[in-house]
Order: structure tokens, then sequence, then C-alpha cells
DNA sequence: CACCGGAATGCACACGTGTGCAACGCCATT
DNA sequence: AATGGCGTTGCACACGTGTGCATTCCGGTG
């Protein structure tokens, strides 16, 4: 036989009933001490494990199970969220289920993979998973948090940084480096996080005596589409002294698409991107950015997670996070090339 | 009542036994077509989903689940890889589930989080995950899979590139740039890939008429670590002209390392590194390196963890999977600064 | 019409666990 | 000694599903 043992394996070789070994096994049964200490020295000899799955069989809906959606994880944020995420998660005595998102996928088979496994929340990270999922889960019962999404039912639980506040940090930070003729750089269809901090950018701009000279986007929002957004801001001629980028990410492709066509460093513009992703700190880029805490999001994150479960008809609540200015090499005048 | 429906509300509604709903949802199970139409009708207005843990616990030993074993999430090698494996395994049927390893941790509590969930496999892909794991999953019979780590059980399978290729290409393509003093950098406590690598690359500098000038090594092996290593090299007054890095991470870190140093392009060495992570090609450090393709790194795992579990008696195979050189700027001489 | 074979369906058990309820034993109090 | 109380334990049911086996039904053949 090979199977992995059971209670009743246990209780036979402790002289017990199965019930006293699951007694044993759960916080503050009654059970006496010595047949505990005789419960887990057979539990030990056998090499047996509780069976979260049939445990949470019998506690009807929740499993310790936390869905996690995730796409785009070549953005460095990204990854680091996931893990600081499953790290709490762990922590918490939940077990997060990694549930990968790309564009073609279908909505339904995502959700059918989180109600099969009975999942007792979900923490959807990604920008484009559709508004379906969010009503279905909704519809289903499921404990939903949203990170850096948009508004889509009243009974999803939202963290975001505070885009206002950041798209209007930026445009102070190019003030502070005396921009006037600004550029943005961002992507074809951006998400909403992005487009919020586009607009409260671009509404900050006439109060401090700087006008926006153009806007040019590449295909993504990560390096690549960084690099093509240099390429276009080059070929086009405007005449800029400042850029603000949608992203941490797309602003280092810039960077790197100014770069490779040899533009030499006195005659980059001042650049700002946002989050404070780790290779903004790099020597190679010293971007100035927008810094959102990853640590204080996944903190949110579950507690916000936390409070779906404990009370699922409250209405759900939505956290923001400040953030901070990070001052860097890009927003300071420089004469080596 | 707010639990979620199940096979017997769904088996009420559509006028029929139980039996028949679970027949419905098992592929190739007898049922009239007419029947299954009545059931999925049925669900479809309850809602209804199979429950796989109650499904899972009736099958005996294996969950659909799991377990993916993972640490240093920063380096972008790691991330792309934890995506590809997660979206493989959901595609072929699996439930990826994430367990984060920090360096201070309790393995007994990770294999604890394994056997709870009666997962069906674990995949390690980080490097510190110490040899007990190993065993105890050897012991309860979990199949495992071990990527690019030392060989500690006979039943654990093994994916990794073949790093005594790698070691000796990198020494080539130092000899292709017309290097003969050279420099390893690297990070104190080396992993099993790093020092293997590491050896291969010593054992054909002399064939090739170079000579190991000096060794230098950071704290971590990642971009900070890099850079510290550069440091090291510009105080320790070794006279280099090329440099094999432990890793591409670190690599990248080494040239920042000399970026913030001042050092201008043209005084650089000749730099390999290893991995060819997506950083290795941004204009800021074009790093020659030597590829390693995670899409076949993580097709490798799933095959090898779809072998373990099929025969778990077998002897445990071990693949090697081949890398390729990658030529790019930092092997190329140049003249601007 | 009788019979037979195959398809479809229902019954009942099993998977491994948690827990309410009742029974039991022990000790202290009356 | 009888009684009450309390801590401990076992019984039995429930959680939601898959499936072997027996039963039923239906159509076709002799």
């Amino acid at each position: 036989m090979n199977r992995p043992p059971r209670a009743s394996d246990v209780a036979a070789l402790a002289g017990v009933s199965r019930s006293a070994v699951s007694r044993a096994f759960t916080q503050g049964a009654p059970v006496a001490p010595e047949t505990r200490d005789r419960i887990m020295a057979a539990a030990e000899e056998l090499g047996y494990r509780v069976n979260h799955l049939a445990r949470s069989l019998k506690e009807a809906a929740p499993s310790k199970l936390v869905a996690m959606v995730v796409s785009d994880m070549d953005n460095s944020l990204r990854a680091r969220l996931v893990d600081l995420l499953a790290r709490r998660l762990v922590a918490s005595g939940y077990r997060p289920f990694l549930l990968p998102w790309s564009d073609g996928d279908d909505p339904r088979r995502l959700i059918d993979m989180m109600l099969n496994y009975n999942v007792s929340g979900a923490i959807v990270t990604s920008d484009t998973p559709p508004e379906e999922i969010s009503h279905e889960c909704a519809r289903f019962g499921v404990p939903l948090v949203l990170l850096n999404k948009a508004p889509v039912d009243d009974r999803a639980a939202r963290v975001l940084q505070d885009n206002g506040a950041a798209g209007r940090m930026a445009a102070q930070l190019l003030h502070e480096a005396g921009c006037h003729r600004i550029l943005y750089a961002g992507q074809a269809r951006a998400s909403f996080s992005i487009d919020a901090r586009r607009r409260a950018f671009e509404a900050e701009l006439a109060p401090r005596a700087m006008t926006l000279s153009g806007k040019v986007t590449g295909p993504t929002q990560n390096h690549a589409g960084g690099m093509v957004a240099a390429q276009a801001f080059l070929a086009s001629g405007f005449d800029v002294d400042g850029v603000h980028c949608a992203n941490d990410f797309l602003a280092i492709g810039f960077i790197d698409g100014l770069r490779r066509a040899g533009l030499p460093r006195r005659d980059w513009p001042a650049i700002v991107g946002c989050d404070d992703i780790a290779e903004a700190s790099w020597p190679a880029y010293d971007l100035t950015t927008l810094r959102q805490d990853p640590e204080r999001l996944a903190e949110a994150c579950l507690e916000a997670l936390a409070a779906r479960i404990a009370h699922p008809n409250h209405h759900a609540e939505t956290r923001i996070l400040p953030v901070a200015a990070v001052r860097r090499g890009t927003t300071r005048k420089t004469e080596i090339d």
C-alpha cells in the first residue's frame, strides 16, 4: 500500500478513535495531554499530515486557497508584487494559487479554475483581465481585490496608488528641472492607472507655465515600447525639454532608445517616470520617478482581502496609497556627455 | 442560503439523480445526450462548478496541484521561468501553487504545506532551498523536479543547462575578443550551477593562452552584488582585459559599477555574462552572454514532471539543455567613450 | 408475443476530515 | 454512599464527488 497515511491509521497505532486524532490536530479541541502526546508520536512515526483538501471540504466554503491573477511578469514591479503577495499570503495561512493571464485568454476558463478550487478569495494584479472576471466573482461571492484597476463592481475592494497626486508630482518635478515644453510618452491602449496619471499630469502643466508639445506612444508599456516611443520622438522633431513616461519600465526603454540613437547625454530632455522599479535606481538610468511602495501595496491588498472575507456584504472599500517623489539624475543638468 | 450549488442541486433542478450530474461532467461517462443537455442547462442556470477539491479527494492521492518553490524573484530570468512554468502547468491541467522561499525559512514548514495539500508534484527553481526538501519529497513519494540544482536524491528529476559548455564558451568568447588577463566576478557563496560553470571556465583558460589574474566577489548574485564586485575590482588594481561574471544579473551590476566609478567606456574590459536575461540586450548594457532558453527549460521541467508522475519508481532522469553564444557589444572594441 | 442485449440510470459506498451529541469515568462535595 | 459536575472520548453524521453494480428501459430479433 502506498497511499499517504490517514487519521484512522494514526488512531489504530495510538489505540484511540479517529476523532481523537482529529482533535489532537485541532487548535483548542478538548484532548487529554498524554493522549495528544501519544497521538503525535504515532503521527510522527507514520509521517502523517492532515489533508487540508478534505478539511476544507468539511468546513463548507472556504478552502485556504487564494487565486493570484497576474500577467506582465516581465515588469519587475509586478514580479516583486507577486513575490511579496505570495509571502504575505503564506504567512497569513493562505495558499497562493498562480493564475497567469494572457490577452487572448477566455475569462470564463479563469473563473472556472477559481470556482473549481473553491478559492476563499482572489487578487487581480494585471492590467488586462476584463471586467467580466470581477462580475463573475461578485456573482459567486468570491472576495476580490483589484490592484491598480478601474472600479467595476461595488463588491470588489480596490487598492491603488494615488494616481492624481502622482501625475501632479510628475509635473512638479519637470517644473523644478526648469522645463517648459513637455512630451508625454505612453502606450496606445493605456491602462486605468496610467490614464488617470496622465490626465492629472496634463491638468497640472498650464498652472506651472508648461505646455504639452506632443505625445508619442509605443506598442507596449514596457522596455520595448519605450524604445519605440523614443524613436518616434526623435523622428517627430518635437522641440521639448521635459518628458513624462507612463511608467518606469517604459521610461528606461525610452532612455535606451535615446542611447541607441546616439543622442549625447547632455542633449537628453529631463525625464520622469513612475513606480520606482529596481532598474530606475541603476546607474545606467538614474531615473527620477514617483515611488509606490510594493511592501505597502501588498500589505494593503492583504488587509483588503481579509476585510472582504470577514464581511462579504459590506460595501467594498478603496484604499489609496500615497506616492513619493524620488529625485535622481534624469532631472538634473549634466555636462558629461 | 449562500453556499455554492452542488451536484445534488443541479440534479433536483434537472430531475435526475446526482450520479447523472457527476457523469455529465465526466469525460466519456455513459449519459444520454438529451439528459446531458438538460443537466448542463440546469448547471448553467445555477452557476454550478465541479468542486475539484472533493473530486481529488475521491481519486485518492493526486490533487492537480503542483508546488512551485521559488526564491530570488528579483532575477528576471527567475520571474520569467515562474511565469512560463505556471502557464505550462495550467495548460497541462495542473494548478500551480506558489511557495516562496527565504533563506531563514524552516524547510519542514514547506514540506508540511506541500503534503497538506496532497500535491501531485513539485518544482524547485530556487538556488537556496536545502537538500532536506528533496529527501522528504522522496520519502513521501512526491514527484520532484530540480531546476539547475545539484543532484541530491536518485528519485528527483533534474533539468539543467549545460554548465560545462557554458563555462567553456565564456572562455572562447573572451578569447575571440583578444583577451589574455582574465578576472572572474561572482558571489561568495556560489550556487551549484554557477560553481560548475566557473570550474569549466577556469579549466579552459590555459589552453587558450589566457590566465586568471584575479577573482572578486559581491555579497549577492544580483545587480547590487555586481556593483560591489566592480568596486572591488577597481580597488584591487588587477590588470585585466576580460571579465566573466557568474550570471547576467551580476554582470549588468558590474557594468553599472564601472559606470558609477566614471570609468570611460573605452577603458572597460571585455565582459561576458551568462543566461541572456532580458536586460542583457538593452542598449545600456549590450552584454555578450550565453543564452539558456527559458521556454525550453520550462518545457523540459514539465516533461520531467510528467515522467516522474507516470513512473514514480523509475530512476529519475537528468536533462541537460544546450546553451548558445550571444555576441554583443561588451566583447567588441569601441572607440566611443 | 417472448426473449435478449445494450444503453441509461439510480443506489450505495468510498475518499479523509471536523464536530455535535451522548456516554463515560473520575473526583469532590453533600 | 450517593450525587453532581467536569473533562475526555467515541459514535455518527456531514462535506461534495466518482463509480461499481444492479436495475430499468427500450428496441430489435426469433
